[in-house]
DNA sequence: AATATTTTCGTGTACGCACACAAAAATAGA
DNA sequence: TCTATTTTTGTGTGCGTACACGAAAATATT
């Protein structure tokens, strides 16, 4: 391992040299300066990030401001066990992140908490932009103290977010709709059922199914879909109802395609008789979704891997804070296929699992 | 952030004591380390892991030993990008890495580089136990030694290796066949060619075709299938006739498995006539295999992310040495199935994809 | 040419810990 | 009681880097 003392010896200068070119700092001549940097790149020069941040001791604080989650709804949780996993492995490199919550009901909830987070100061901030009003004035702020962020999960165009990490919804739609299409063949009458989609006024939905349509349009399969909205609709009963009734009507429906992480509510309403004839495929590996995987009620589902997603973030701000390493503008998570056969093994993360059981 | 030395002012004592009192090292009376001990508790101290891993910097050596790659044959090449990749994260930690290779065809190689391995001594070893005998004498001197090792990718039997790293080839062989059925429906004729099977001789093929068959069976449909053997068969145009043959002569094959990472050779075998009509599954992201997902030749691969099961490979041994964490003793890898609309978000590690471009 | 100023570079210390060595204290042996 | 030995404790240095400070060299000013 060639060090810093190494480089200097081998340049004939001192360490404080080698250290302000390797920091681009100023003070030293333009001609040393190509020298070192030429000595540098021939020995493969890396610094120590372990001696490094043990110099340094400096405190990186990172905010989080992601949508809170609970039983009724899982999905964000997922992201945060990421997040918390990598805290604990990089904590020693002087990480330091604060958590923050809003109800994905409320865009003041939201407000608020950007606030705090503005007040805060903190060196880095990761989060999901999901009320696009409040995003430009938070951004605006943010980058006002100069304060890098990165997107996670949902992207938004025209921001200055160091990247952003999410799935390429699109595609995921697309891929559904190609799976649909295996299991039902010929028939081409398609349920698309909606909870609380305004609560996610989002991009991804509509990208998602977008994709969907296309895969068929590409294919030159005319289909026919119904698009179905459960607003705020706490009642599970009444989502029963009404999807049975919707079901009974258009007897030529062979697939169910739920957008969103919800489909184990949509399962739950729809009775036996017709789930035995429909093909459902979701999103997002919530425990009550692969519960439906194991009754057989869910063909498919399709992840997006939203714990890598959280640990990811982590690392992309820490790697950019501590050796300014700039991330791709757009990371993709993988679009990955969950079947019954292979769930067992697609959150094999010891850390998750052993978290989520505690 | 309490220290050693904040420990040891508290204590009225060296810093070197409240170092012996730490790691249980004799040399301290017994009324000042239960003092020590007394406060370091009531200061909750927590050693900094990033001090001493720059304190200790002790060398770990860790020999790996696979079957090397080639052109014609890509597969180990994914270990070993993900074991490079470990090997760099991880060199700050004193981890040092020495690859060996073998041929597939060639046990003697196996046996010499075994040999020179044993000779080395290592702080542990990484290996895919190819031949049964070999390995045997080859664990009995590490054992011998006290050396640890792992497996990787292939599992056997009966050894005292700290782990288990690869997939489970059961279940991927089963999940092969839902995927089979999905897409041929009620027919049940299938090819199953294996090339240069012999090689391998290894369970992982038997393993994935008692799990494909393992399926039919437990849906209650009777299959029939065909084993082909490509044996040493190095002319693609003779590999080419006979399968052909062979699909002219049983017209009601619908599918085909290739159980190996060589379904892209068996592809380019297969006239375009037939394989129109034909579902072919593979296994493993081979460059060549994606192509021929990409072209619509193969409609599914079924990855087991053999670049991960390298990079896990070495975090789990550089843990044990240097954490003493023992992993669990089978560490199964994703079963991940990969089609022509997600293969561009599967192996989407930006190092892996520099590193196979350069 | 002599001094002042700026630019360029070298030195020393700290980060928290491990470990070798030295010193002091306690005990044993005479 | 005085040395010899053992037990217990303290000190110093190094790991690789960052940074403040000061020294030297180069340049500018008079």
């Amino acid at each position: 391992m060639v060090t810093i003392k190494d480089i200097a010896k081998i340049a004939n200068v001192s360490t404080g040299t080698v250290d302000r070119v390797i920091h681009n700092r100023q003070g030293v001549s333009e001609k040393t300066k190509e020298r070192i940097n030429k000595i540098l790149k021939e020995n493969n020069f890396k610094i120590n990030v372990i001696a490094r941040s043990l110099a340094l001791r400096k405190k990186y604080s990172i905010a989080v401001l992601m949508p809170g989650f609970n039983n009724d709804n899982l999905f964000w949780k997922s992201p945060y066990l990421g997040i918390s996993k990598a805290r604990d492995e990089m904590n020693h490199l002087g990480v330091q992140i604060e958590y923050f919550q809003f109800s994905q009901l409320d865009e003041v909830s939201y407000k608020k908490q950007c606030d705090i987070i503005v007040e805060l100061n903190p060196d880095a901030v990761i989060f999901s932009p999901y009320f696009q009003k409040e995003t430009l004035e938070f951004t605006k702020r943010l980058e006002g103290k100069s304060i890098p962020y990165l997107f996670i999960n949902l992207d938004l165009h025209g921001y200055k977010n160091i990247c952003f990490i999410g799935q390429d919804a699109y595609k995921s739609g697309y891929l559904a709709a190609k799976l649909m299409h295996l299991c039902t063949g010929n028939k081409t009458d398609f349920l698309i059922p909606l909870v609380e989609s305004k609560l996610q006024n989002n991009s991804v939905l509509e990208n998602r199914i977008k994709g969907f349509k296309d895969y068929f349009d590409l294919k030159q399969l005319s289909i026919n879909y119904k698009t179905l909205y459960f607003e705020g609709l706490r009642d599970e009963n009444l989502i029963k109802l009404e999807l049975n009734a919707i079901l009974k009507k258009n007897p030529h429906i062979s697939g169910v395609l739920v957008p969103s992480s919800r489909i184990s509510i949509i399962s739950r309403g729809i009775s036996k008789a017709y789930k035995n004839k429909l093909t459902l495929i979701g999103f997002d590996t919530t425990t009550q979704n692969i519960e439906c995987l194991k009754n057989d009620e869910v063909t498919f589902l399709i992840s997006q891997k939203s714990f890598n997603q959280g640990y990811q973030s982590v690392k992309v701000i820490t790697d950019y804070l501590i050796q300014n390493i700039q991330p791709s503008k757009k990371i993709f998570s993988p679009i990955e296929i969950i079947t019954k056969e292979n769930v067992e093994f697609s959150q094999r993360n010891k850390w998750e699992y052993k978290k989520i059981n505690s």
